[in-house]
DNA sequence: CAAATTGTTCATTTTTTCTTGAACAAATCC
DNA sequence: GGATTTGTTCAAGAAAAAATGAACAATTTG
């Protein structure tokens, strides 16, 4: 039995069948999509993401990869990748479905746990690397000063300490994010 | 006159010339360029922009668009489109300089004012229009609901709502943001 | 006022990023 | 165990974003 329509129970309301098979995304599913395709892109990710997220987001029940491929018209390798992304996120989970081998997936909608993963997975590493990037630029400073004492020093000194107050400020403020999202 | 070299009093301790003309960046400079180049990427800008207001930042004095492009080895249009951008974020200012008829630009450095910037250009407008949006769905919903009778709309009705939270959330988070750079 | 300087714009090219789909691995089924 | 289903990976193609540079406008200068 292959090409088995999506397993399942139809979406309500959902415009008569065109053309090609999988039924087709409703007005109101159409307009979240776009709209989580939107947000997502502001966030860096690509558009496959919010393609996911949105049509999890607006589905009751969990969807299954396969699902997601045939209603959103994507291909099973954006489908992959997209929601491995969207679970390191924590944005997605997956969810077990009695008598169906395959995984099915719900999006996450507190807004807390999704800056959270957000800010884990995204922020934090950039500003970490920050740290050692300035580090590193401390020791280039001190070596080009001894090389070069000629050199403004004091201005790159100035510059660079502010470059350091900069990184920690932005680490403190990551955890007031998320508590102020709860 | 053509060709004029750089004007502005040369940097010490750069190395010795190469090649081409203008004078090379610093191993410093280049360092600092690239951790801006990489910062201002996670922020969703080109490289290009990182390029322009890493050297500001990293340069005593102000300098004008073709320093830059001679420095950095970018396109007139490049940075001019660049300056642009960090102008309008307040991320760069010009100031004035007796006897030169162009334009220098200083990178602004108070974080605070970085962070206001980019709040009001980028993120304000993107939570704005969320509203507008959500806005629009609340409408299709009504009009769905209305045509459709039949539809899951106590669910769709939640997921709204909880957008519309979420929106509100990020609105009241900005100035938070602002205040703490402060 | 003509020539030169400075900066902007935008069509084209280049670079980067995303998506695709076929090959593969792993798990389950009969 | 062989066949089927499910999901991942990754090289290649497609799409999107950024950079280029030549044409142009606006100043300014002599």
């Amino acid at each position: 039995m292959p090409q088995t329509a999506t397993k399942l129970a139809n979406r309500s309301g959902a415009s008569l069948g065109s053309p090609s098979g999988s039924d087709q995304l409703n007005l109101l599913e159409i307009e979240v999509i776009d709209l989580f395709v939107n947000a997502v892109k502001t966030l860096g990710f690509p558009k496959s993401v919010g393609e996911i997220y949105g049509l999890l987001f607006i589905s009751k029940e969990a969807l299954p990869l396969d699902t997601l491929v045939d209603r959103l018209q994507i291909s099973k390798g954006s489908a992959s990748q997209g929601l491995r992304l969207l679970r390191s996120l924590n944005a997605v989970t997956s969810i077990y479905v009695a008598g169906d081998r395959r995984d099915h997936f719900v999006a996450e909608t507190q807004l807390k746990k999704l800056a959270a993963g957000f800010i884990r997975e995204e922020l934090e590493p950039h500003i970490s690397s920050g740290a050692d990037r300035i580090a590193r630029l401390k020791q280039n400073l001190a070596e080009m000063a001894e090389a070069t004492p000629s050199t403004d020093s004091a201005f790159y000194e100035e510059q660079i300490d502010q470059l350091e107050r900069w990184n920690t400020k932005g680490r403190r403020l990551l955890p007031l994010i998320a508590k102020f999202l709860d």
